[in-house]
DNA sequence: TGGTTTTCTGTGAGCGCTCACAGAGTACGC
DNA sequence: GCGTACTCTGTGAGCGCTCACAGAAAACCA
């Protein structure tokens, strides 16, 4: 009603918030009951609940979220997590998309994202301080490496958290990622349906789990037709290792016919070398690629790859960081999201 | 000291922040004068702000947001006004650099970064009165159009604003931008200079300042040279435009040799409607782009084009936007930002 | 010297919310 | 009828900070 009023009598100024006090005498009852109510807590009597919420419609409430932190003695944020810098937003493509997924679900709720990027071992020191220090309630981790020492930390900690991606050596961090394996080996099968005799794959990140699952499901698809000298092995996700690889496989053999590439850069990357080596796509060799990136689409031909729900990805984990959060505990300890197959023009 | 001897004894359990009082308790001052020296007042001796600074070093403390936003009732908020969901992200590749570039600027200020799309005409009333509610401090105002009934709203409302782009109606609101009619201009001489003599251009957006201010750099650059007859108009800034865009241009002038593209993306539609035409470039045609976006790396050839400081805009307009909030005021109120040419080898 | 101005400091109240506690009302069993 | 449980509601205190006010100390001027 008042703010109704003001806004009415008055366009131009910006008018104060309502608060509890505002709903609780609208509603005829105290701001425990409204308290109660905002919080989902039993025992209140359903007259007393339909009053408080039809008050807070009225007066347009918006509970104010500094007042709720600093009396629940929490933060209200989140740290993201991300290991080395130089691959952000540039090699990995899905990083963007798993802090936007994940700002969005934290958004929704009420918190605070906190991105925190971790390159030399202080900024390790630094971000296990800041971590231990109460300025965060949860942390999700993404892309760690098998040597970590900050998923130990967090786990000391008893800090809830989630990691994007799931290394070996932590099991008792929850977790969500995508089956890489199975991704792998699902569209390495249809190259492989697409009449090619002789495939290859560019493998890279073989010191995390994904680039590990991929290089396996590739094996495993390619069953007793696996060749070890046709898996060129580069250490990142780049264009300049696609471009790289792709020539150490027709040095190998010059008549291959079919390429997985562990990440669409490297595929655009073999693509280049593809061409100048005379090669044409799809006609002499099929390529695919992994992640479904602006690569893919920016690649001519366009390429056909895995797309990863990088998105979703981030808004899970945050889910389940905020589920620990909430209940001090989590039902699951690990998710899968499906990924899904994008065929175009590149095989 | 509390801090660090918990910390010592107990590594496990995440310790308490210190507090102003803790702060005040070991300076032997009050917490009134610790707040005075946080808040860079006048009025505090010299051995006070010392043996405060001191405290603050030895407790580790920092400040707690959410108390001071209670007390000093401000949210602790920007918003970020983007209208167009449908091109952010995709059409326009610079929206989610300035969003980046605005995050990080008010990250380190201790400012939320809220995103508010619009879409629909519901979406801009309810964005407004979102605005007058007090849940933001301010806004930065992206993309807008001519017609656009936001500005007008925030002007009324006198919340601390900043537009990125300048629009002509909207003198009274503080702006940040770049030059481009002189960024256009540079580009196009420089294509002139490589030997070019029938140049035309694919202009998009002209609802905007940015895509007229784009063809009025053109035309400047061409002097008598201008032919209207080899301009194409083009709604968006899309690839799919650059393939109409440059089919026209085609169709106008079959033996064009220059084109300067309104966006990147279209100069990558540009080249795959050459090359199905059966023209090389740079060999036959030479082709420039604009914003140095993730298509201008991955066309093949990579493209020419003028570089956008986008990261930089968002974050001047954040920086803009909280020197009014700190001050209430603001010195200038429209800042130019340096473009870059980039030279490729699509010309 | 006394009086005025300027510099510096401490204290109480309050921002909007949650939480624990106390108390009132109702239902039930004997 | 009384005692006991359960349901529901209001109130005070406190989260960590800022701000206004009051008062003390120092500096200045006549």
């Amino acid at each position: 009603m008042r703010g109704y009023t003001e806004r009415v009598s008055d366009s131009v100024s910006r008018h104060k918030r309502a608060t509890i006090f505002d709903v609780a005498a609208e509603a005829g009852v105290s701001r425990g009951t409204v308290s109660r109510v905002l919080n989902g807590e039993p025992y209140v009597s359903a007259a007393a609940r339909e009053a408080i919420e039809a008050a807070i419609a009225k007066v347009g409430y918006v509970r104010n979220t500094a007042a709720r932190n600093l009396a629940k003695q929490s933060s209200g944020a989140i740290a993201l997590i991300v290991h080395e810098p130089d691959s952000v937003f540039i090699d990995d493509p899905n990083i963007g998309a798993i802090l936007l997924g994940a700002n969005a679900a934290l958004s929704a709720a009420d918190y605070q994202l906190v991105s925190l990027i971790i390159d030399t071992e202080r900024d390790s020191q630094r971000v296990t301080g800041y971590l231990g220090g109460g300025f965060v309630d949860g942390a999700i981790i993404v892309s760690a490496r098998e040597d970590d020492p900050i998923s130990q930390a967090i786990a000391d900690l008893r800090l809830p958290a989630v990691m994007v991606g799931r290394p070996d050596n932590q099991p008792q961090l929850p977790w969500v990622g995508i089956d890489n394996r199975g991704a792998a080996r699902q569209i390495t099968e249809r190259l492989r349906g697409t009449g090619r005799r002789r495939i290859g794959m560019i493998a890279a990140g073989l010191d995390r789990d994904s680039g590990r699952d991929r290089l396996a499901g590739f094996r495993e698809a390619m069953g007793g037709d696996f060749d070890d000298t046709l898996v060129a092995r580069q250490r990142f996700y780049t264009y300049a290792a696609g471009v790289a690889g792709m020539a150490e496989l027709l040095a190998s053999d010059p008549d291959i016919d079919g390429v997985f590439a562990a990440s669409d850069a490297i595929a655009a990357g073999a693509l280049e070398t593809l061409r100048t080596a005379g090669r044409t796509v799809p006609g002499d060799v099929g390529v695919v690629g992994f992640d479904d990136s602006s690569w893919a689409v920016r690649a001519r031909p366009a390429l056909s790859t895995v797309r990863q729900p990088a998105g979703q990805l981030g808004a899970r984990a945050a889910e389940l960081v905020l589920e620990q959060v909430r209940t001090g505990s989590l039902e699951s300890n690990g998710a899968l999201l499906a990924t899904e197959i994008v065929w175009r023009d590149s095989a």
